[in-house]
DNA sequence: CAAAATAAATTGACCGGTCAGTATAAAATG
DNA sequence: CATTTTATACTGACCGGTCAATTTATTTTG
């Protein structure tokens, strides 16, 4: 009962990722929404209280759900580099993925300043990507691998070039550059970690 | 005649800019361009084709404008790490012109895939940046103070830390944060390049 | 257990409102 | 007065949200 109602949210902020991702979120209309999610328009509006509503959830759910992808594949490992390379490997997942994912969180990021629920569910992925690093810098400084003098700063750092990479490969819409940019970015983390072998 | 063509055209693309910043790009109407300018609606249909036309020469503006700001202050430098000090400074300019450019340029960058003409734009400032870059690095190689074995990839690299600092930045939405974010990002930068004293 | 009653879920037509673009009128220019 | 420029009114398309009607699922009752 419940359990199927659930079931249909998921349905519908699958159909809003799916609309957003080929049409742009602030074009994407409840109509197509319905469309991909194969029901008819006024569903959407029975488990949401609108369309805003649908899209603070998805972008709470799709944050959620990377960032627990990334702190997964990281934890898996043991060393600083093999931690290091889990999640850069986890977040320079596929050209594919990576594309859907970054094209509608940029649409959510350029809609943060009118919506303090954005900014909230975002700021909250930060804090979380924040700490993965933390916990490669940590990991490499027991290993006495790493020189770094400010942890926080660094985690920031890695957030930044990490982000920063995958939008301009984005900007650039080349599937071939995407282990170009993987590449770069890990690289340029290592020499920000001041890595020494 | 042509000149103030020329002049009308500019106050609406100024218009334009301001009311992107202010009510977001999308969402902005025909009629706040021509309010915000001070003139009928007709105007800007008078001028433009329509209003995709105008953003695009908005994105195209602004864009060029920042480059030729930022080119110009670091080619007064003489040393890498001036040209570099300039080159942040300049970028990390006031949170508030930071936050005009910025928003706006998210709207745009998140509007590029459905928009040929952006992405165009935007490789052509993406270049421009790079190129910047690549000048720093020139000059620190011949000071040899920087280690740097791929100029052309840690170019890219220099520019994926600015947007990824300016966007985090930008989504935390607190100005106190612009110094903090600068230093980080000069600093990250510093060791890309292998700074060495 | 079957029929009836009730509740939950779904549909799609419809409404109010907005906006881009157009047409046309008016004013300025030279 | 003819051409260019600006102002205003209008149109048609579109969209979010509502809601009455219908279908489907669940519960009650005899």
């Amino acid at each position: 009962m419940a359990k199927k109602a659930e079931q249909r949210r998921k349905q519908i902020l699958k159909a809003a990722f799916q609309a957003a991702t080929e049409k742009g979120y602030e074009s994407v209309t409840l109509q197509e929404i319905a469309d991909y999610a194969d029901v008819s328009k006024g569903v959407t509006n029975y488990y949401f209280k609108n369309k805003s509503d649908v899209f603070t959830q998805l972008f709470e759910w799709i944050t959620t759900r990377i960032y627990e992808k990334e702190a997964a594949s990281v934890g898996e490992q043991e060393t600083a580099i093999g931690k290091l390379e889990a999640y850069i490997d986890r977040v320079f997942i596929s050209p594919e993925e990576n594309k859907n994912f970054y094209r509608v969180y940029l649409d959510f990021l350029s809609q943060v300043k009118n919506n303090d629920s954005y900014k909230e569910i975002n700021q909250k992925f930060y804090e979380n990507c924040w700490s993965i690093g933390r916990e490669i810098i940590h990991q490499g400084l027991e290993e006495e691998i790493f020189e770094v003098d400010d942890v926080e700063q660094t985690a920031i750092s890695i957030r930044c070039m990490i982000d920063g990479s995958l939008i301009q490969w984005l900007m650039r819409n080349d599937d071939q550059l995407h282990d170009y940019y993987r590449t770069t970015c890990y690289e340029s983390i290592l020499k920000i970690l001041q890595y020494k072998k």
